[in-house]
DNA sequence: CCCTCCAAAAATATCGATATTTATTGACAC
DNA sequence: GTGTCAATAAATATCGATATTTTTGGAGGG
């Protein structure tokens, strides 16, 4: 007598429902950043009580993409040049750490899960799946480092990082790089185990794609 | 007709009333690590509804002191040494650079705040007022960094070591250490721009006060 | 004696209705 | 014009009541 979820395997909660549209509704951007979100408007298009979108919306501030002011409701992360390019250096710095540390740990488990998410994310390219593989893959790199704290912060800064892709708009014209290029050298480096070339590939396959990104978002 | 706030100069919300409890109930330990926390319970000791006891802890959330399972509640983050240990190599990692990039941009006001948040710190000794003035102290070292992400973690992993002071339960008998001098250096380095000595000195602090932590943390 | 399975109890999640607060607008002085 | 202020409108915050889920505690089999 309960909601049989139409098909889809599982429902959980509405909260959660919640918290992955409007996830995603900011990271395409569809929710504008710095724009003010109002609950009924979102009460509405989502089609649910005021509670669980106000609980998606609270829980959202921890991923720094929804910003609360006491009394005065919620709205959409601000984005700014500056912005990106603290989550850049951030980035950097964290990753490296976690990929040193993955490394050091390497194990044979580890360096299996990172072959199978190298393999899909290769094999996806061009799909709709590519983006989802290549976030695995990312992840997979920094997995082993048995620090979740720091896997957490990452974890964030990847998303802040795809905002701001998704906001710059323009069609990547990934000019002159060969992407797969790159992510297989950082992969070929952490299967070697040698932390100072992964780390290496690694940075810089982010600063390019940064200073790419930086160029687009002096309007903003 | 409303409720005149009992002599307390701004009520705010009952969210933020609810918030401020709750982590300060984490942050003491009256809230046991790992421990389940019901909102029944809760709203019965804060004296409010639901709502606000639900929102408060899913803020809470990012802060790292409360976890949430979906369909299952919330309860107190969990405390370990390897989490204490995890938090103390972050602290270093960015406390590292953002106290480099504060001094890189020194300005005249950083450096008056910072005399002053010296001063105070100096002052409370000893008094119900040095814990919160420490802190003051401690962020405004890193506050010139211009980099709001890294300040929020920073302010993030200094409540996660205050919590752990707190579980640590034992009195601080801080041996041979002499805790105003090992302040003075940080602050005289820093005042002298000099980032390498600085750096050197906030760390050592850092890592003296984890060291005799952990070792009071082995039953945990 | 140990499982499995099913009610009862407890807790969470969610809704709809209010109370409170903030934002807006337009009249009225200056 | 321009700024202030009150009335109105809009939105947020909060409550109390239900609906759903998860947990608990046995009651029977095996």
């Amino acid at each position: 007598m309960n909601m049989i979820d139409t098909q889809t395997g599982k429902e959980s909660s509405a909260t959660r429902a919640a918290y992955l549209s409007v996830r995603d509704m900011i990271l395409t951007g569809e929710l504008p950043a710095g724009q003010k979100i109002k609950i009924e408007q979102l009460r509405g298009k989502l089609d649910m009580g005021a509670s669980p979108v106000r609980e998606a919306l609270s829980l959202l501030t921890s991923d720094m993409l929804v910003e609360r002011i006491d009394q005065r409701g919620f709205r959409a992360a601000a984005a700014s040049p500056e912005n990106f390019a603290e989550i850049l250096k951030l980035r950097c710095a964290l990753e490296d750490m976690a990929l040193r540390q993955s490394i050091a740990l390497a194990t044979p488990d580890w360096e299996e899960r990172l072959v199978l998410a190298h393999h899909h994310m290769t094999r996806a390219a061009g799909t709709a799946q590519f983006e989802e593989a290549h976030k695995v893959f990312h992840k997979t790199l920094l997995s082993n480092a048995a620090s979740p704290m720091m896997e957490r912060y990452c974890d964030q800064l990847y998303d802040l990082n795809i905002r701001y892709r998704n906001l710059a708009a323009s069609e990547p014209n990934y000019q002159t790089r060969d992407i797969p290029a790159e992510h297989k050298d950082i992969f070929d480096a952490a299967i070697a185990r040698d932390a100072d070339a992964a780390s290496a590939a690694l940075l810089s396959h982010y600063r390019l794609t940064g200073k790419y990104l930086a160029l687009q978002l002096t309007g903003l």
